[in-house]
DNA sequence: CGATCAATTGAGCCGTCTCAATTTGGGTGG
DNA sequence: CCACCCAAATTGAGACGGCTCAATTGATCG
């Protein structure tokens, strides 16, 4: 199920890697970047629906994602799942783990993905050398932290329509820091998920893409999305009246 | 505003404080958890309604309650207030601050309060020698990331009556482990507090704590709170089925 | 002791959920 | 390659929970 792969001295590395400008190199100099080659010995093929980790699990290590998409979510005794986050690549996981060094929460691969493994005990080892790497590990953390307060904030202030557009435009804008198009991407979430992270239900999240499309804010085939007026997506976005 | 009191040899630290149980030290060793003595060098003394800091504040330290209750909120371009915690006594806040060394939220005395000051320079310095307190950050801020996650699953997934329910839950566990009673508390907030806090208005949550009290699982007397049935209160946040 | 703010309670409305039917698309085996 | 099947998405009708607006009572504090 999961395929562990040795990084080879020929594959790819943090000093080569073209995701170090979101990913856990973000903000340091080339030549301590050069040392994280050292810590990332192994990498994780899953392929879609498989689980990176579920709940339980001995957290042995973060995960940042090199190529794919994974959703994280939290499930309670009577089985209720809440989906906490959509993770890209460049962005690290599992650093909800850390209290008892067992993982809360469960990582499920929305498509083929590929994790680079962060071991924590390598971690903690080139660290001593390496003071940048804790507070790199402390931005990190920190950036979690405040992913997680703005989805409060988006399920405890905004209405439906405000929530779907903001997840849009996160979306877009996660994706553009990638690389890719801003205007142009396939969700790779099934509308049941989405609804899960946001607090509703699927068939509103479903009306509210057929709204957007009917007012010409996107355009939207499937999981297929075309933002054709960005800034009346911000104006749903926002509170109405500002 | 903000008194700053530095800790003068004979006031309490770390080695000698009650809260050490639930705070930085949990779970140092004891020569360990001396060595914080170095670390904490002053306190500082908040009147109720008083900010610790605001956003965009530099973030210099991250701070432990002493005594007292905090409020901590986000607030958007548009004035719009989602707040994230109320934090009590042995917790520790300002960790969402250190992605770009800014505090993102406000945080605000809920009554006159008291906070070690953890300098993030001192911390630094200290846990080269020291690595166990690296450890402890980290689980500390791991951990900050999961109560946020569970404030998601309460928004995301739980009706009016259970995330109220829960809320008192929680409060009551959380006063319990600081010595106090489980059954009889006093809340420190507004009921517009507790309804923005859980995505509720005040209404609903006066509606609701009337509710609960008519059905003989609490008594409620302005913000005195008494728990008369906890196990109903638990079935009451739990899922109906369960 | 009045002024002010917090909390309670009620009536009516609106948004989102629930339940249900239908359509669409993708994958699989004949 | 096509027909079939199943999962995902769309759309509609009706119910209900929580919100809004409003009035009243109850604390708290100069």
């Amino acid at each position: 199920m999961q395929k562990r792969i040795p990084v080879s001295p020929d594959s790819t590395r943090c000093s080569t890697c073209m995701l170090s400008e979101i990913c856990l190199p973000l903000g340091m100099a080339r030549n301590d970047i050069s040392r994280l080659d050292e810590l990332i010995k192994e990498r994780i093929r899953l392929p879609k629906g498989t689980a990176l980790f579920h709940r339980g699990d001995k957290t042995e290590a973060v995960y940042g994602i090199r190529s794919g998409s994974i959703k994280t979510q939290l499930e309670d005794a009577s089985g209720q799942v809440q989906i906490t986050g959509f993770l890209l690549p460049g962005e690290i996981l599992g650093m909800d783990g850390l209290v008892d060094n067992t993982h809360v929460s469960h990582a499920i691969a929305l498509e083929d993905s590929e994790v680079c493994v962060i071991r924590l005990d390598e971690m903690d080892r080139l660290a001593m050398q390496l003071p940048v790497l804790q507070q790199q590990l402390r931005r990190l953390m920190s950036k979690e932290i405040n992913r997680s307060h703005l989805l409060v904030m988006s399920l405890g202030a905004l209405r439906s329509e405000q929530r779907l557009a903001a997840f849009l435009l996160n979306l877009s804008h996660r994706l553009s820091a990638l690389g890719y198009s801003p205007y142009e991407f396939v969700l790779r979430m099934s509308r049941e998920e989405i609804g899960n992270y946001l607090g509703l239900t699927l068939e509103t999240v479903s009306r509210l893409f057929s709204r957007f499309a009917r007012e010409g804010v996107i355009k939207i085939h499937q999981r297929e999305v075309h933002i054709l007026d960005m800034q009346a997506l911000r104006t749903l976005a926002g509170s109405d009246c500002a």
